[in-house]
DNA sequence: TATGAATGAGTCTTCATTCAT
DNA sequence: TATGAATGAAGACTCATTCAT
């Protein structure tokens, strides 16, 4: 059998780093990170536990480009653009995006955010993985913020400090989505509605 | 020269399960549980590592006897006792309630929330320990529910089955109190005034 | 370059295990159970100590199929059925089991005697070993008790209770190979022919 | 109350060192040496731990210490003295002392066989107790040698090199007494006639 | 590229020994 | 003399990482 061409070669490369990501993103947010086992996600990706050392230099290593594939892929960000775009109103675009977060179909994005939980206040995080948090967080305060002050205008969402009412928002989703997610996705709808109320006016 | 007699030891005794007690909730919150090291707690306690095991015969006792001791100091129970007495609208106990929940008087109390976070949905986690998070969480349902009905008659609360708002609001309560309540520690009546808009009227 | 494939990998588990119980009987007949450190089994195997975990789950579980697998080749159980067949008279047949089990050919027969007689009387032995111990005295109950019950009818055998006689001499027999073996590997015959004298007729 | 003086001290000295060591002679035979716990001692001693090192310096000492003891209070020497005077013939006293080493109201000297026996062969012996256990040794083949010569002198005992049977002898004894005493201290007599048989004539 | 055998640093737990009282 | 609190060295076991094939 003649030996696979680089093109090939190049395909399974990619092919097997992204089995490996989705099923490291998975098993991290299921037991967090310093308890996830390299054994645990190679189980998960259905390969051997030495073949992870041929994609990444260490846990960390897989830990941090999965958390970048997540974002880039699965994209959030491209939720939120298209959402930007929506013909809603402001709390409808809001409601949208939290059902979003909730939403089992995006459960990469859940993932990423209970792995995110986990890393808060953890002093031996490295810097990389602290910098991408950050921007990630600070993604989603430039989403919320303008919809915010939009829904302030429209007389949907209280009057309060923005910035302020943005940080208590996120601060309880992120919160509770951390904390137990399962929880939100039976009669998501409803429980949604009642969260929002924190924010809106009727 | 003589031995210390018997109230001296135990005076010791009680001094040391208590300087490991409240040093091993900290940790064990901050930590997570199986990422707790004896020798972490025992650091933070200023012992030897030895010393835990005179004390405590495992690491899961001592997290047990740690949770117990929180809750009996701590009076979570005392408090809602009492608060129950007081003199107030429903609304304003369950502000009451929360804004306790927050305090850092009661910081203990975030350790418990996060140290039970932590043990939901772990397999591993031993009978007696389970045991005790529900019955805790039996006693805040308990606390809730009427006050949750009383408000609904008064239409202070919003008119959804008790049983559900009681779960929405503590599971959001727990939620974002293990996630980051030092965020809740600074001007807390408002955010907590934000929070509690989710279940009442206008 | 190709991995291993099964056979080889076969190969490589099957010797490595039998290094490791190799090693393990003569550590835990030299030093007891309790007091053998698994990084000793290690060094005599001439492996680091993690990979003894890669083939047994513990201490235990070493010291167990280390057991069964000494008893599967050294084949006590061969020798006897082959003794049984033998054309020699009771006694002599009594004579060669003993002299089979001083020599040295079989010394993994002499380290697990003497692993034995550490298990005895110690109450924390896992249930799975003491049944294997029982197993295996009854199996010499069973091979010599026929033989003395024959050596008597033929006036080898003085005229004692078989049981008896059986008991006192595979106590006796136990007792001294568990001591100090190699006493009885110098000048076997003759030694082995004064102890018989216990049970033969003049 | 006036304080103890001189002479009740050393006698409470002379009291509590007997009864550790009489407690420790127990349970390091039952337990072996390195598994004996020094608290284990204390316990049945019933007096702190910390107390044994007011009388002992270590482990070890509370081992050459008691077993020095055993030999001189309880006294195999005397035991054997006065035997060398009975009006017996020597296979008679050849049995006595095999019975008074399987008495069990003899039960510190069976405590000094079975601690001995522990300590044959382990390297990290320190000198002092392979000396003493050495001296015993000379001391039971002294006792034993010339009733063998005696015995085969009035024909009761085999003709064989006394030297050679002397060690077969016992040998055999210290392997079955460190095996399992009990099962010798039921129906002794007949056992003990039995195993006498090895050397005698008839 | 792919496998799993092999290594050793790190964590819980036990226990001899020390020491304040 | 007597007690038991306190310490830390040592041993079982886990798991990230390396490496031969």
């Amino acid at each position: 059998m003649a030996p696979l061409n680089e093109n090939q070669l190049e395909q399974i490369r990619h092919e097997r780093k992204e089995q490996i990501m989705s099923a490291a993103l998975q098993v991290f947010a299921d037991n967090g990170i310093k308890l996830t086992k390299i054994s645990t996600i190679a189980k998960a990706a259905k390969i051997s536990h030495g073949l992870i050392y041929h994609y990444f230099s260490s846990k960390e290593e897989v830990l941090y480009e999965s958390l970048q594939w997540a974002t880039a892929v699965n994209t959030s960000i491209n939720f939120l653009e298209e959402l930007g775009e929506d013909d809603l109103s402001p709390s409808e675009k809001i409601k949208k995006f939290v059902l979003y977060a909730f939403s089992s179909t995006s459960s990469t994005s859940s993932y990423v955010f209970r792995i995110i939980q986990n890393l808060d206040n953890k002093e031996d995080t490295p810097q990389e993985i602290k910098d991408y948090v950050d921007s990630l967080g600070t993604m989603y305060i430039n989403f919320l913020t303008p919809l915010i002050k939009e829904g302030q205008e429209y007389g949907e969402i209280i009057q309060e400090e923005p910035e302020e009412l943005v940080g208590i928002f996120l601060t309880t989703l992120s919160g509770v989505i951390a904390d137990d997610i399962t929880f939100w996705q039976e009669n998501t709808e409803r429980k949604v509605e009642i969260l929002l109320r924190m924010i809106t006016t009727r």
